[in-house]
DNA sequence: TATGAATGAGGGTTCATTCAT
DNA sequence: CATGAATGAACCCTCATTCAT
């Protein structure tokens, strides 16, 4: 009584093999950017403060103040708008990561290793303290929607990327371990504990503690000898 | 298999209480108690294979080869069949957890203290390696129902006991931190590595790598010297 | 898509044509008439305090204490339990009237035609008084049940032919008029005036100011001189 | 007509505050209006003709030959769609009652009394005579709707207070009596026993007959004095 | 006979998507 | 291009009724 396939179907007769990215159609002018831009934000809006299930293309349409097949003429499914919204987030992460290592870099005096992590990850805290209910969100549905593991992926290894290439500048600090599997360790450790972080909500941990407790997470993962605490 | 007078029906009742408890009704007959476990079990299938989007209450019926009205006999909704299943695998988590701590105290040498965090974190990946996909779908998405929190709650606050009574009998080996800060973060970063683990399926980690970089993980982060290595 | 014959259809294969009245069995033990006797009470007890809509043969059974089996064992369907109850409701009105008419003739002392009316429209409201929940549903809801019509005309048309018998016997104080529209009038009158009073529940008509209007109404209809009012 | 993507549908939602006054949408066009119309027509003649169980959503989109989908665009749910017939329905009734009011008032030799009660009592019998079916339907279910007691408790207070004005006008004319009360036993009568007249559908009583009669219940209870007959 | 587990047609409602205007 | 009315497959859930034990 049901097709059992991998749940998801076309939409139009035998054409296009549905990615995500790219709008149905380029905004050139400024009124179409600026209903692009609506709807973006009446996502986010709702996907905060409703939730996934809340989350219907009817009311991000009326929340954005457009019609529906407006809607529709910029993202050409339910799917394709909350990609969109969701690469938009990591690119703003990134964005943060990325200014957090030039900032790191473009200091007269270097910061010691163990003031660059601190560093780091305090970008990081911050990055997550950003709109935490749209992160939480997001990072528990996107994985469910076609593509969404790409846009994971993609992002994941660009933070990835910057992580090794530093600890690949640092290796006198650390003890001897594959820098893959050190990068992944870490990369993941704090993604994740920020993510049940948000999950869980617990009020105890300020901001100030979770800072201090993932550096010593990563110092001590990456076997720098801390003297004298 | 019928066909019955049929009058007036559904009308939409002042919506019950929605908690996600306890079964509508306790199953008395082996036949029952057969089904109960049918509909458990069909429900863990088709989360696991299809997902959640697909694991409606129709397709777990005639998975378990029962009737609608048979499944919704036992469980008042949706929602409570799929809290009664998360309830069930956490519990079964929680047990392969307390054996492992058993396991190690009934030793007659007793475990060095490296050995007893490699012993537990081995416990750990098992028990996430047992049905991961089930498991990736129910912490995703069970945070969503009504009730929810309260099982995923329940749950890490026992585990977090259990980690809790073990460091506290290890603080002479521990840098001075705050317990309870500090088991937070071992039972968040270790369960939310496995988790993304699942999530990721980055298939060039090991089982044996992951456990020996947990452990150098937990290691670190509680300060313990480690010698010769 | 759907049989659009008069929306009743038979629950066994050829066979009974359906009719309302006798139970199944004819209970002749005592646990049997127990059994018939709670579940009329269960019966009436919902109808009564949750309403038509909630009234279930599945509830019905557990308030009973008895299994939904035995229900069927002794009313071949829901709508014959529901008529069943209606017969006995109306039974039990008829009674009423009936004791009142004989109390009414058994007098030493006649009373005089403006009396006997008051009697008899006291005795009305006493009848609708008890009970008035239950009769409100059975009113509303018996009319829709094949054969809930004759229980009605059958109920009707005995009041009816009380009243008719005893104007009759008092046409010498009436303006003429046909006995039997005449009989219409106040029988459906009296009633249906008592029914809205029931839906409707002003609490500003007092049980006196009722029986004295109803029976202003009823003496005035009939054309009965009142002298000095 | 289409075969669309579906994805995840159908969460439970916190179940809406569910009052039955405003259409959810206000349609703004004119196919919208029509839509809306059609609906209706079709409530009505489904209720008038198969009843209230066999009134199902779908029945009456079908009928109205819209989709499921536009019903409720519109009304909101089941109830309130036949909250909304019951409201037309009342408003069609009150307009009667006005108009006959007004034609009274016109009138250049004013009627006596007597002929306006008549009057009156056309009115009426006139007004349950249109469409009596799906007026009976509506009198007995309605009361179940939430918020259908308040239709009915406006409707018969707009009229009763017509009523009342009149008798206000008149008080000459009749024995002493409370006009709030009277105002309660005639509105109640004479829409009682119309009712009455439509569940047991007498044959015998003409409408010429019954109108007759009404008059005389209710200048009986007036106590006018009816000289020469 | 009594029990109660099982059945499944039926009905209310949602929401992604289309398309005529 | 924008609009918003319309569509209908899909889904959750109820309850009258049956039948094996």
């Amino acid at each position: 009584m049901s097709s059992r396939t991998t749940a998801r179907r076309h939409r139009r007769a035998p054409s296009a093999p549905k990615t995500l990215d790219v709008p149905r159609k380029l905004p050139r002018q400024e009124r179409a950017q600026a209903t692009v831009e609506a709807i973006l934000r009446a996502t986010a809006h709702i996907l905060r403060t409703k939730g996934w299930d809340e989350c219907n293309t009817n009311a991000v349409a009326k929340r954005a103040g457009v019609s529906i097949g407006s809607l529709y003429q910029y993202f050409p499914s339910k799917e394709a708008l909350i990609a969109a919204l969701a690469e938009r987030h990591a690119q703003e992460g990134l964005k943060i990561l990325v200014e957090s290592v030039a900032a790191a870099r473009a200091r007269e005096v270097p910061l010691s290793f163990e003031a660059t992590v601190f560093h780091y990850i305090s970008a990081m805290v911050t990055l997550h303290s950003h709109d935490p209910e749209l992160h939480r969100v997001l990072v528990e549905q996107v994985p469910r929607l076609p593509g969404g593991q790409e846009v994971i992926r993609r992002t994941s290894s660009h933070a990835a990327s910057l992580v090794r290439a530093w600890l690949d500048t640092q290796r006198e600090h650390l003890r001897i371990v594959d820098l893959d599997v050190a990068t992944y360790m870490l990369v993941t450790a704090v993604e994740a504990i920020q993510h049940l972080q948000v999950v869980h909500r617990p009020e105890q941990l300020s901001r100030e503690v979770l800072v201090t407790e993932l550096t010593h997470l990563v110092l001590g993962y990456l076997g720098v000898t801390r003297a004298g605490r």
